[in-house]
DNA sequence: ATGAAAGCGCTAACAT
DNA sequence: ATGTTAGCGCTTTCAT
């Protein structure tokens, strides 16, 4: 094929004249199709392709074979550690098997979600993996599960790595069992009212982890004061607003926890704008140990979650799916607590609760 | 078209049946051509696509046009901030035009990098945008232009948003006058032994960022000490490395820059580690300004580069190029110093050169 | 073991 | 303004 710059691109045409046989047999001995292929028409082919330095059109094998070797991973936003860890672990796991990835930032934006699900369909990607839990919203989750179904039925495989509406993850950890983890950590050290970061009211993962909260602290015979909880929208600067509100509220805990890193992290910066030092004043825990955790002042305590195994064992769940196994049950891995500095006893003789506002 | 899964899955015939019209027609209506189309057909065909919830099928798009509306970028790691930003500029502005966006880490790993680069022509991919500077060694990067060749005579377009061997980047910064920056500003405050982080030798912009803080202590009339420059290899581990090796060697500055920001925090961390206090005892600046700068202690001073805007600059002029315009020069975006609490004047009377190693 | 040829779903001449 | 049809580059029956 010679095309405008002048410069030769080979095809399967090429090999095939090249080695004197027909393109069924190069497309045989190039794609490891189990077909049988005398061992020196074999060579012979593949010296041609090497002499061409050959590269299969992936756009006609896909268009042929009906699968592309893509897969994609939807995340609200990459520049956040939790999901570019789990992205990369993705991406490892795609690497190794020769598959080539594709990343989404949603900002959590329906329509930039249903955006790239309609372009992810066009593309026939082979796997979707959705590193986020959704969104709350009924009639988006609807016209998510309308693409998702013709994604389906054109062959494709969609795997979720946190939980949806109802549905477990196909790869996970257990919410629950983290902020039990985190809260039996509080009480162990003296703390007798503990506080909750909250996450953005309308993700699922947001109210799972508010839930689990609660049953962490009624494990232990208590309740989550209204007063104690303080929105922080799982980001640094919700943490950082939180702190201010939370001072505000005249530090109604000894010790808070965040419903994610970013929110604690930025909690913890707010807290020391303040004048007030970590722990010593409030101690504070995160979840998720995103990488940031370790080199903040001071170190965070946190729930530990296996993030980048996480997308290497969502994928491989997927890559099962391709070869035709069936959906395996879903797997929760192991999450434990990290202690670092953020937490420590109560200081000795603490006002416990409101002590009034401003 | 009915498929396994027993549901169905329109193509482009089916909704000329559906619209009465030819595939053509409904061709013409649904990639926006130039070609005339009587605005009653238009809506027949609008109808009936909606109808349907038909999506073209781009790979069949991609094979006739050879066009796949697809931009791949080539990240050492996309962990790593200086990446992600960058990837997300990129992500931004192809999802602001209907692109998607591939994302391969590379690892710096020659294999890894021809390995997807042969990948990314297999797939038609639209455009390859390289994040980070080449590789030194001289065959990898004859390999990689043979690929490039080949990329660009498909039509494909490669932009770089950094500089490699003799070329300039397409849209780039410039490392001499951010390394000036740091130095005067050094400088400024009293420091007269300035010690520096080196980069992996293997990475062109390791050996130019060094060549640029010569460039800058020689403007001030000094020389970069042989003992004041120490590995630290683009890393936090590295710069943790490094804080020891400094110390080992009797601290042979009161100030150091990182070649970029990572080394830099890393750095800061050992030293800390070490009992040393930031800027008391040395001060440090970084390079880059990740959005860690932030939220380390002390919040690192460094030159901010504009890393989200590159990427959306640089995934610009690929779309130019791919409109047929000519490659315009290269365009280096503004650096300047972001001065925060990791910089101070040197401690008065602070010993200067080498103690003695150990 | 090898080859011929009919698609895969779309676009773009080239008619009409 | 609309339709016919020949590809795009590969895979895959079906022959041989």
């Amino acid at each position: 094929v010679r095309n405008g710059a002048g410069t030769d691109v080979s095809s399967l045409e090429d090999v095939a004249a090249l080695a004197k046989v027909s393109t069924a047999t190069v497309s045989r001995v190039l794609s490891d199709s189990s077909h049988p292929v005398a061992a020196g028409t074999r060579e012979r082919v593949l010296a041609a392709a090497g002499a061409l330095d050959f590269e299969p059109n992936m756009l006609a094998r896909g268009l042929a074979r009906n699968r592309t070797q893509t897969v994609a991973v939807l995340v609200h936003d990459m520049m956040d550690e939790y999901f570019s860890e789990i992205a990369r672990g993705i991406e490892d796991e795609a690497y190794a098997n020769g598959y080539v990835t594709l990343i989404c930032n949603t900002d959590r934006d329906p329509a930039k979600e249903l955006h790239y699900l309609r372009k992810l369909r066009a593309m026939q990607v082979d796997v979707i993996v959705f590193a986020a839990g959704g969104l709350r919203d009924k009639q988006h989750r609807a016209e998510v599960d309308r693409q998702l179904v013709r994604v389906e039925a054109t062959g494709g495989v969609v795997v979720r790595l946190a939980p949806h509406d109802g549905g477990l993850a196909d790869v996970g950890f257990s919410n629950t069992v983290g902020l039990r983890l985190a809260v039996d950590h509080l009480i162990e050290l003296g703390h007798r009212s503990i506080g909750f970061l909250a996450g953005p009211a309308h993700l699922t993962t947001s109210a799972d982890r508010l839930a689990a909260m609660r049953r962490g602290l009624k494990g232990h015979g208590t309740v989550l004061q209204d007063a104690a909880v303080v929105d922080a929208g799982f980001s640094r600067e919700g943490g950082e607003a939180a702190a201010v509100a939370f001072v505000e509220r005249g530090c109604p805990a000894t010790a808070v926890v965040g419903a994610n890193d970013q929110a604690a992290i930025g909690f913890v910066r707010g807290l020391r704008a303040l004048g007030l030092v970590v722990p010593t004043d409030v101690s504070v825990v995160g979840f998720d140990d995103i990488t940031p955790c370790r080199y903040v002042e001071p170190p965070l305590t946190t729930v530990h979650v296996p993030l980048h195994d996480l997308g290497v064992r969502g994928l491989r769940v997927a890559l099962e799916l391709l070869a035709g196994r069936p959906r395996p049950r879903p797997v929760s891995l192991p999450v434990e607590l990290t202690v670092r500095a953020s937490t420590g006893p109560p200081r000795p003789g603490a006002t416990v609760g409101i002590r009034g506002a401003g």
